[in-house]
RNA sequence: GGAGGGGUACCAAAGCGGUCAAAUGGGGCGGGCUGUAAACCCGUUGACUUCGGUCUUCGAAGGUUCGAAUCCUUCCCCCUCCA
């Protein structure tokens, strides 16, 4: 028998809490649903750190129900203080307007938008809590909220306890998130929330609230927040975020950044990130780690670029790390011939680059022999480019340290 | 509103008139080992540099001094206790 949503949600460990399993078991086997998760707008793309719920609402579609969108045009305009220490900033009106519609593409890549049942729905809170009346809202909504469970909260009480300020204007966001799944289920017929470990408490209020104000039994779903080995979470690397946009960053470091994965989370990830069904993951897992490594790298790639960049990008690792060669796919940096004539030297060149910034860092991984041209380790810091150091194609490669190689082109 | 304590580099945390571009730990970066892993080892970690140095940093602005992260004044911010 086919697996229900929650019971595959469980097997690939999507699992953390859920306010009333068995219940939610019952009714998605009834009918198909409609479920909602609402995502940050403070920045103008996703990272790999939303990308767990967004495999969600894909797993949703797979079992035939369907997914809410929410992109939180009114919320961002708050700040949710969960897992913050610090109250954010406070993004103007346009910024966020631009965040959401960018966001929105990544959405439409993840999510299948032909069949009418189950395409995904994509809502901005903005437009109900915008035009909240104040005084109707704390008579209505305001009234089931007691300030004595509201102390009680994590993100409430993590902040008081370390006495550091938090906003009225954020002590309301749980209220906000809560009423945005009342307005959901209202409009929208809507009767899941899903969201991150962390969302917990946001979420509990919400099925709360639906309950004491309609009467109506909603469900809340949560995910684990997935801390790696080393303490950071999903999605950062010192380099920065693992963008989920071309744009941001290319395919072949989206690719780099799951071949990179640590040994003990490549089958967890394979069945968190891919498509490979759970199955299929049971017959391979024994495999090379390696090898599984590149699977999962590919997967995630073509899921996100498609299949013809996870391929190249497969295929310039193998030319760049197993071969030594320059790699067809690798990030090229163009070189005008007006730049060579300049006298343009190695430190400049990897200014150039944007791979670093700093000449002074630049010296000193130069001195620590972690520059090379062509694979030869470059000991002086003075040399210059020359039109020679461009081969057949008129490039070289680039490499600083083991990882980041770029191409060297001349135009 | 009153009384104390504090703001130091990416983070934590020493320093409390010169020897301070600032101990130590974490993180980062580079190298080694390996498997583009983990662990471990070594180096490095303000900017610029003709590699001699030069310039800018210790909440902010002034001042004392031959010389200040260190002393004084004012201001800003955070914490503890009292009201």
């Amino acid at each position: 028998m086919k697996d229900s949503y929650l019971s595959e949600f469980k097997k690939r460990e999507y699992f953390n809490q859920c306010t009333n399993s068995d219940e939610l078991e019952k009714l998605m086997n009834q009918k198909k649903i409609k479920a909602y998760i609402g995502f940050d707008c403070t920045a103008p793309s996703l990272h790999v750190g939303s990308l767990l719920q967004i495999m969600c609402l894909r797993l949703l579609q797979k079992h035939g129900h369907q997914p809410i969108v929410l992109l939180g045009g009114g919320t961002t305009r708050i700040g949710d203080p969960s897992g913050k220490d610090e109250t954010r900033k406070i993004l103007s009106e346009k910024e966020i307007e631009r965040n959401i519609k960018n966001i929105q593409k990544i959405f439409k890549i993840y999510l299948k938008t032909s069949n009418p049942k189950t395409k995904p729905i994509f809502v901005n809170n903005y437009k109900w809590l915008g035009k909240l009346n104040y005084i109707k809202f704390l008579r209505e909504i305001g009234k089931h909220f007691t300030i004595n469970k509201m102390l009680n909260f994590e993100s409430v009480k993590l902040r008081l306890e370390r006495e550091q300020s938090l906003s009225y204007m954020e002590f309301n966001y749980m209220i906000l998130q809560a009423y945005d799944f009342l307005e959901l289920n209202k409009n929208k017929n809507c009767l899941m929330q899903i969201g991150g470990s962390d969302q917990w408490g946001n979420i509990v209020n919400g099925v709360d609230l639906i309950k004491r104000h309609s009467g109506k039994q909603v469900f809340g779903l949560t995910t684990p927040l997935i801390t790696l080995a080393s303490g950071s979470k999903m999605g950062k690397t010192e380099k920065g975020a693992v963008w989920l946009e071309k744009k941001f960053l290319s395919p072949y470091d989206y690719w780099q950044y799951w071949r990179n994965t640590d040994d003990r989370y490549v089958i967890k990830f394979l069945k968190m990130y891919t498509d490979l069904s759970l199955e299929k993951i049971e017959e391979i897992k024994n495999k090379d780690i390696n090898e599984l490594k590149k699977i999962l790298a590919s997967e995630c790639t073509k899921m996100l670029h498609g299949v013809n960049e996870a391929k190249l990008s497969e295929k310039t690792a193998i030319q760049t790390f197993s071969e030594k060669s320059t790699g067809d796919g690798l990030p090229v940096i163009q070189i005008k011939q007006s730049e060579i004539e300049k006298n343009l030297d190695i430190i400049n060149l990897i200014l150039l680059s944007k791979l670093e910034n700093s000449k002074s860092e630049i010296r000193r991984i130069i001195r620590n022999k972690g520059v090379k041209i062509n694979n030869s380790t470059i000991e002086d810091e003075k040399l210059l480019i020359l039109n020679s150091f461009f081969e057949k194609d008129k490039s070289f490669k680039l490499s600083l340290g083991k990882k980041r190689h770029v191409k060297v082109k001349l135009i």
